[in-house]
DNA sequence: CGTATTTATTAAACCAGTTTAATTAGAATC
DNA sequence: GATTCTAATTAAACTGGTTTAATAAATACG
């Protein structure tokens, strides 16, 4: 777990007995490329580190796949507002792509925070980034035309492309496929 | 500062010495309208509470003002980005309404998470929540048309459209003044 | 007050997306 | 390797916004 932990300390120092602690309740676990980690209705009681492949977070709505996000290699990721709020999922973590995550069930996690505040400061170091992230993410939806996002996306994460099908990187641009093939096109033709 | 303090603890149990400890730095500030807490270029050195009142957060690019939030009664803020990075602020906070804020400087907020384990569980859960709003808040403005959002809106802050001109608000949802125009012309006609 | 200024609405032309449906291309499976 | 299925492209008609400009309504102020 070697990645793991130099992921936490590159938030805050932790001292090698509180990591050690830290680290004691994370499972390794291998998932297959089609399985889900969770689908609607389920309780979610785990957290995840995605050492290595792909996941996408999306709902279905009126039949319609809406992606939110694909975590990838290095990311913590969970369906946070149900996992806090302990209420059922309406939302799917599908595995995109064979992968590996290190898990921690949540009542692991909250003895973590108690016994060690440094890694309760990785908390909140990592809860803020998570937060900037998605704020710098939200204004580039807001402020960019569809073309000008797609072609931060295809520079701020290229592997992507290769990863998942279109028709998802379409949905989490906010298009339909007709839509971004229009776009690649209009940008080919230049 | 009876709202700060029971608004910490509706996120966490703080002792009252911790509690003390936490709240003698902050500092209570009354802002007029129409002035600045901070403007392009500035380093943020201060988080805020905003007891009562209105302040405007924005940028603007090419000539175009682009509100990304409005932050009314109760709730914390600062421009976070430039305030944990160091860097020089792109965007304003404008006081939109005469107001009255809590005030604790970054030296100051890290002093009190190292002091006090509960504080910073408080810090870590308080940016949870800010992440889940701004996540919710990503997927409207994702999934939603600007009609739908525009009477989301009007049903989750209703005041807000008390306080603030109109076309802050159109450019807060992503449009235009004539759009937002076109967009209650056409809902009174129903 | 009446005048100046700002804010909101309306109209017209335009455009970047949508939907639906047909076609082509690519992958998986027997 | 042929067949089947899924994904991506194209075309055509449509729609909900945009921009620009003019007008109307509301607000501020000398």
């Amino acid at each position: 777990m070697k990645d793991l932990e130099q992921k936490i300390r590159s938030f805050t120092p932790v001292s090698d007995s509180d990591m050690e602690f830290g680290l004691q309740f994370y499972k390794r676990e291998e998932l297959k490329k089609g399985s889900h980690l969770i689908q609607p209705g389920q309780y979610i009681h785990d957290f995840y580190f995605m050492k290595q492949g792909c996941v996408t977070y999306y709902t279905i709505e009126d039949g319609i796949t809406r992606v939110m996000e694909f975590f990838t290699d290095g990311s913590f990721f969970t369906d946070l507002y149900p996992y806090i709020e302990e209420i059922p999922s309406e939302s799917y973590l599908e595995v995109t792509e064979d992968s590996v995550v290190y898990t921690i069930s949540k009542s692991d996690a909250l003895k973590v925070f108690d016994h060690s505040h440094a890694l309760e400061r990785f908390g909140r170091l990592s809860m803020q980034k998570a937060f900037i992230n998605n704020f710098q993410r939200m204004n580039r939806i807001k402020n960019l035309s569809n073309q000008e996002r797609y072609l931060q996306l295809l520079e701020r994460r290229p592997s992507l492309f290769q990863r998942v099908p279109q028709y998802l990187i379409a949905s989490y641009l906010g298009l339909t496929p007709v839509g971004l093939s229009k776009i690649r096109k209009r940008l080919s033709k230049q």
